[in-house]
Formats: structure tokens, C-alpha cells, sequence
RNA sequence: GGCGCCAUCGUCUAUCGGUUAGGACAGCCGCCUUUCACGUGGCAAAGACGGGUUCGAUUCCCGUUGGCGCUACCA
């Protein structure tokens, strides 16, 4: 049988290295084992999926250099490849379970379920649901659906006995059905959730082996089950290790850069990146060189090889990875061009000589008034963003707060930006005269400068976030009281928000 | 709290019962060099702990500890 992989990621936010480290697992898995490697997109998520992440998903993937056999963009027979689009497919399937008597319909709501939770968790139990609506009788569902209450449907799990996960990397892994809870698979919107879309859609899209991220090992029980509903066969699972952050923590960009887009902007070569991730993903013979090309990753690898533990995303060796690309694998004209293509495309160009413009007397004056648009992070002086008119305090209180807006913006552009901004000094009571001064010297190095918001606009989320960690550091990072704290006034705002 | 996964230098890792526990990054010290960088030579650095199994455990088993994940009508 030919080998099917796939990578299904979520387009709820900007590109991740976590989905870059399993699609290039996936991707070489398969390409060792001459098979196929699809890509699909999983935005069963209403409220929090959007295109405009999906196009940047695949951009940054395409950018690394991976590329799928089938996917959205580039179609295949087993279509559609977007979870939005297959909807009818699981409602299908969603009613076989029910009428197979596998799959019940729950009308309970959210705070009963809620209170349930706490009182299992009380008692040291398991949270699991506890089967209220198992005990209607027929009458009773079709009334209350007639009713037009809204309901979920929730998968049966068994009471007794224990389900074993086999990992084709660790070996049987033991589960009591008692500690599984019945999950939902389709919410009151009628979209399906995670764990019956993945079965419906790894089955239909004959994926042999499903390797993904450890996070899942835990309701590996339940697709498990639901393969033995549907009487299907089951595809070999390989859970991998998470990325993590040099504290061991589950690597996330409150703590570090997370972006594929952040690494684009530092000047990392896509070869690099994806050699260094490849490093990550399957130990390599002793002695061997560790500098290595997609074909190469591809040729060496083996599943035992993958690692267990959870690898630090270590951005020293990466730096040294990249700086062997650059002086081993460019000659000066090729170097000539990705420095171009990485800063000084014809369109970003443009952008930044236009901010500009107005603000020069000799085009000599241009180097340092823009250096900061083809830097990293950049040295803050603790003492300029003080000099303003803000407190101390006040100040760490506006980086924080817009630090936490400009992650919870849909969409990066300038009138978003602009938004946040603009609330921070509301939210402080100050003029956003002086509330702006510290953001000019922590994003552009200077008080004085080009336009802010088109700036961070330009500079990118990913690159503007860690401009203003580091600048919040620099004055003394909030500690765990404040953060909560401070997130309260944000909080109060929302409400008033949704109110009016 | 419950359930699960994991555990070799600071970091990424090799070792598939017997090794002076190897390599790479970072660190430190040299060499090269008009500075720096590159390159190059070297140094330092690890089997979490406690029980078993075995002639012999880093390696196999159990426990402890620690790290991590899951615990949603998110994925």
C-alpha cells in the first residue's frame, strides 16, 4: 500500500514552526517511502479561522521549500482539502453513528456542564460526561429538538474495561475507557469538531500513517473508537515531540518567537531554517554532516530516528546553520540577490522610501533614519523610553497591554494597529501623544521617526512583538500580579465593548 | 486534582547489556589574521534518584523525583 501522510493545520494565526516541524516529518516519511504527502486545512473553527491565515500557512510552507501532492491550492482526488467545505460529508457520517446507536444527542448546557466539571475535579474524578442525556427516552429528544433546543452530538464511550494506543514510536499506550470522556463531534453549529473530521477525513483521504503532535496521545482512545464505529481501519499513528522554549516549556510566542514569518524577517535563509527543524526531527548518524538539503533529509530518514523527548528550539545553532548557508552555499551574486529579495523587494521598497520622503534633506540621511526596517531586535535604551511624560509604570502598562491587543488582532494592517494603539491610551487615560513616544523608541529606535503604525505594519507581528518584549524588559518585565492585573482593564473594555 | 508522554554534557544528540560514554552548537584557551568575523587546533562539560534482573547495566523492569501535554460545542 502506498504511503499517505498529511499535514492538517488550523488557520487560526500565523504561521507556526510547530506545523513547519510536522509537515517536514510528515513530508519526508512519506517521500522516503516514495508515497504521497497531502496538506489540509482544519477550520472547523468558525470564530477563529480565516483565510487570510490559511494563504499564509502555505505561503510560509511553500517558502521553507515543502510541497504537497494534494492540498487546496493544488486540488487531488480526494477534495475538498478545506474542512469548511466537507460539511455535509460529516453530517453523514455523524448520522450513521447516531443511528448505529453510537452516538447520542446532549442538550445540556454549557454552565451544567461547567458545574459538573468542578464537582468531578472536587472529587478527584476524571471529567467525563455523565450520560444525563443518555437517559431520555426517544419522546423526550424529539421534543426538545421540536423545541428547538440546541444541542451537540457526543460520542458513547464504554464504562468498563481499557482501550490500548498503539504508537508505532512508544509502544502500547493504556487508557480506562473511564478516564475518556464523550466527546463532542459535531457542535450546535452543525460543523464537526477536531476528532470526528480527522477520522471522516484521514479515512476518506486513505492516510496510512498519522503522525502528529503529542498534544493529541490523550484522545488518541476516542479515534480509536470511532475507527471501530465506522469499522475502519485504523492508520498507523506516530505521536511527535512538541518544540519547546529553552525553559522546557511548550514552545509559544509569549515566551519566543513562534512565526515562521518572524525567522523570514531575521534574515534566516528558508534552507536553513528547514535543515535546522529537519536536525530536530530525526537524529542523524554520528560524524555525519549536519548541513543537509530537502533530498538529503529525505534520503536519511527513518522513524526510529524521531525523538521522543521534546527538543529545545535552540536559535544558536540555527544562527550558525544559516551563517553556513550563507558563506558555504551563496556565491556573491546569489548572496547579492537574497539580501535584495529579503529587504529590498521593489514593493517594501517602495513603501519604506515613500515614509521617508518628507523627512529627508539628502538621501544620505535615509541609512539611519531606516536602518531599523532591516534589523532584528534592537538595542533599547531604558533611559529614551523613560524621557517621555509617562511613568514608569505607565509605561511598562502600555507595551504590556499592546503587546496582548496586537496578538488578539485579526487581521495585521495599519488601521488595526492604529486601533489598538489608540485604545492603549484610552485605556491609561493618557494622550496618545506621549502614550506613542515609548513604541517610536522601542520599534523604531528613536523618538523621532516615519510613521509608526505604517512601520509596525511593515516590520510584521511576529517582529514587532519581540521590539516590544525587548523594551519591556529593558524597564522590567510585569510580574504575575501586575499581568493580571493589567488584564483586567482590557477585560472590563471588552464588556463594555460587546455591551454597546 | 485526574489521565498520559518523556528523562545522556547548558542545548541538539550517538550508544540498540561489556565504550577512556562519541559528535555538533554554545562556552573557554591557542593558531591564522591590519580589527572583527571566517577557518583551524585544543580544553571543559552528561547517564536525575532508589530498587531489582544479569557475570555485567546509560541500555531491560518497578518505584520516586522532575519536565511536559491533555483535561472545551479550540485544534
Amino acid at each position: 500500500m502506498k504511503v499517505r501522510t498529511r499535514v492538517a493545520p488550523s488557520p487560526t494565526g500565523d504561521p507556526h514552526v510547530g506545523t513547519a516541524y510536522v509537515a517536514l516529518i510528515n513530508y519526508c516519511f512519506a517521500k522516503h517511502h516514495g508515497g504521497d504527502f497531502l496538506l489540509r486545512i482544519e477550520d472547523t473553527d468558525q470564530a477563529r479561522s480565516t483565510r487570510e491565515s490559511e494563504r499564509a500557512i502555505l505561503d510560509s510552507l511553500h517558502w521553507l521549500g515543502l510541497s504537497w501532492d494534494e492540498g487546496p491550492d493544488v486540488g487531488g482526488p480526494h477534495g475538498p482539502y478545506r474542512q469548511s467545505e466537507r460539511s455535509a460529508i460529516y453530517k453523514r457520517y455523524v448520522q450513521q453513528l447516531l443511528d448505529q446507536g453510537d452516538a447520542f444527542k446532549c442538550f445540556c448546557t454549557p454552565e451544567r456542564l461547567e458545574e459538573m466539571r468542578v464537582a468531578q475535579r472536587a472529587a478527584g474524578l476524571p471529567p467525563r460526561y455523565d450520560g444525563l442525556c443518555l437517559s431520555y427516552s426517544p419522546e423526550e429528544i424529539a421534543r426538545r429538538e421540536a423545541a428547538g433546543e440546541a444541542y451537540v452530538v457526543r460520542m458513547k464511550v464504554p464504562d468498563h474495561g481499557a482501550c490500548i494506543v498503539e504508537d508505532e514510536r512508544r509502544g502500547k499506550i493504556e487508557f480506562e475507557w473511564k478516564t475518556v470522556d464523550m466527546q463532542v463531534l459535531m457542535k450546535s453549529d452543525g460543523l464537526p469538531t477536531y476528532h470526528l473530521a480527522n477520522v471522516v477525513d484521514d479515512h476518506l483521504m486513505e492516510i496510512t500513517h498519522v503522525m502528529r503532535g503529542e498534544e493529541w496521545i490523550s484522545s488518541a482512545p476516542k479515534h480509536v473508537l470511532l475507527y471501530q464505529y465506522f469499522g475502519w481501519q485504523m492508520p498507523k499513528l506516530i505521536h511527535l515531540p512538541l518544540l519547546r522554549n529553552p525553559d522546557k516549556s511548550k514552545l509559544s510566542k509569549r515566551k519566543n518567537p513562534t512565526g515562521i514569518l518572524f525567522y523570514q524577517a531575521m534574515g534566516y535563509l528558508p534552507e536553513a531554517l528547514l535543515n535546522f527543524l529537519g536536525l530536530l526531527s530525526n537524529s542523524l548518524p554520528e560524524g555525519q554532516d549536519e548541513m543537509m538539503l530537502l533530498p538529503d533529509m529525505v534520503q536519511r530518514f527513518s522513524l526510529e530516528h524521531i525523538p521522543l523527548g521534546g527538543p529545545v528550539f535552540d536559535v544558536a545553532k540555527l544562527d550558525w546553520l544559516n551563517g553556513r548557508y550563507i558563506r558555504e552555499r551563496l556565491d556573491p551574486d546569489q548572496f547579492m540577490q537574497r539580501v535584495a529579495a529579503w529587504g529590498f523587494a521593489p514593493d517594501r521598497l517602495k513603501r519604506i522610501a515613500s515614509l521617508s520622503q518628507t523627512r529627508v534633506e539628502r538621501l544620505s540621511d535615509l541609512g539611519l533614519l531606516l536602518s531599523f526596517f532591516f534589523a532584528g531586535r534592537l538595542p533599547v535604551a531604558a533611559e529614551q523610553l523613560r524621557a517621555g511624560k509617562m511613568s514608569d509604570l505607565e509605561v511598562r502598562q502600555a507595551l504590556a497591554l499592546a503587546m496582548w491587543d496586537l496578538d488578539a488582532l485579526r487581521a495585521w494592517n495599519v488601521a488595526g494597529i492604529e486601533m489598538v494603539l489608540k485604545r492603549v491610551s484610552e485605556l491609561l487615560g493618557k494622550k496618545f501623544r506621549d502614550v506613542a513616544r515609548p513604541f517610536y523608541v522601542a520599534i523604531t529606535g528613536s523618538p523621532t521617526s516615519v510613521p509608526l503604525f505604517d512601520a509596525m505594519d511593515l516590520l510584521g507581528r511576529d517582529m514587532v512583538r519581540e521590539r516590544l518584549r525587548t523594551a519591556l524588559d529593558a524597564l522590567g518585565a510585569p510580574s504575575k500580579k501586575e499581568q493580571d492585573e493589567w488584564k483586567k482593564l482590557l477585560a472590563a473594555t471588552d464588556k463594555e465593548d460587546e455591551a454597546s
